[in-house]
DNA sequence: ATCATAAATTAGATTAGTCTAATTTTTTAT
DNA sequence: ATAAAAAATTAGACTAATCTAATTTATGAT
């Protein structure tokens, strides 16, 4: 069995070789898990001896499948128990993330499973992020940033990619939410701000780094 | 914040200083927990620094007030997960512990109380142990062993005091669950053993040992 | 009351995960 | 190509929780 901290190296060293393709450096991950990197040095060291990294000094590293298969579980686990405490619980979506932090270590299949029937096999945590299915396959869904987008089009509010509760918080307060049909009525040409139709009716306008952290699907 | 394992330190001595009212001795600790006496010896002084147990060399030891109220909120955790495991998850009341051992040190008093509301308030767990409310109060109940009980009684099945996964699926196998009203129709002279009528049509007979860990209310 | 046994404590090590400070290796800029 | 800057590693120490072995303290039976 994994301690916690393995887990979480695993879950940040996952997040981050998927946004880079490359190799992971030490010092990206210290900064992720907020440790020193002598620390990260070391714990790599017994995670290659595990067989959960391919470690080789100073040559970044990255999951080997067993690595990865633990790590993909994981974010299972955090994203079904997200869902759990706002479907179930009621809890707000800005509210979630550091109680499914703890909630994600829980050791049981059994558990895990039960838990993803009695949500309904749920394909999406609350704030859009996909669920990988329990042999860790996650459907893929096309989606792209508000930002990306011009002027007439039309989309869903499918994801967000910052994940912060100020930021969640301030979609509450505007009055968006996810599933949300938008259209661009307009960009504005010195900063990019766009001004957003919300169903049919209420209209808001949002600054380019919120549409830079806006999924939106066909 | 306390860690995993002084939580179940403290939850450890609470049972054994509820089940004697004498202060607990190192052993018993050490031997509820697994653990070596010099690893309790150690673990003891230091909740002693932290005010969570009065402790003395070699004088037996308690709860403090602060402690004491870890521990029920412990145990309060403990329970309601599983009723969460039983009743919303399907699972077996024979299958709950385990996960809930792990679940009970999930950090969260939004989360313990939205599930309290979310599973209605429930009095007693899956087992018949009572859940302490938000403020640590149990709600006193009356019950005694069917061993203690004599012919011709009737009463309900409220609770066990085995806990075991063999004990509980055996009362699964011989069809008894909590809830069912019993009545004595005998008892065996020369062993004690139990013969029992189950709502009305059921007829099961049982040993003396299962009659003791059996938990009835008038 | 004293001697044997049981219980508790101390001393010293170990493991996991972390730190700081020093050093080495790698990368980048000129 | 080499110096400066950045990244990674090593060395050594710390804390929490555990262990074994040795010793001390308590208990209990004659």
């Amino acid at each position: 069995m994994n301690s916690f901290t393995e887990e979480n190296y695993l879950k940040a060293i996952y997040k981050l070789q998927e946004q880079s393709s490359e190799g992971v450096a030490n010092s990206d991950l210290a900064k992720a898990l907020g440790v020193q990197s002598a620390s990260v040095t070391a714990m790599l060291k017994k995670m290659a001896q595990k067989k959960l990294i391919n470690y080789e000094k100073s040559k970044g590293f990255r999951l080997t499948d067993k690595g990865k298969q633990i790590a993909v579980n994981i974010i299972r686990k955090h994203r079904l128990w997200e869902v759990f405490l706002v479907e179930k619980l009621g809890f707000g979506w800005d509210e979630v993330h550091e109680i499914a932090e703890q909630l994600e270590h829980i050791h049981s299949e059994a558990l895990i499973n039960r838990l993803d029937v009695y949500l309904g096999h749920p394909k999406a945590d609350p704030h859009g992020d996909p669920i990988p299915n329990a042999n860790g396959i996650f459907a893929k869904s096309k989606s792209i940033l508000l930002s990306e987008t011009e002027k007439g089009m039309q989309g869903k509010f499918v994801g967000v990619t910052d994940h912060s509760p100020s930021f969640l918080t301030y979609l509450d307060k505007v009055g968006l939410s996810l599933g949300d049909t938008i259209s661009v009525k307009s960009i504005e040409d010195f900063d990019k701000t766009y001004t957003l139709q919300l169903k049919g009716k209420k209209e808001i306008t949002v600054s380019n780094k919120v549409a830079n952290s806006l999924l939106i699907a066909g």
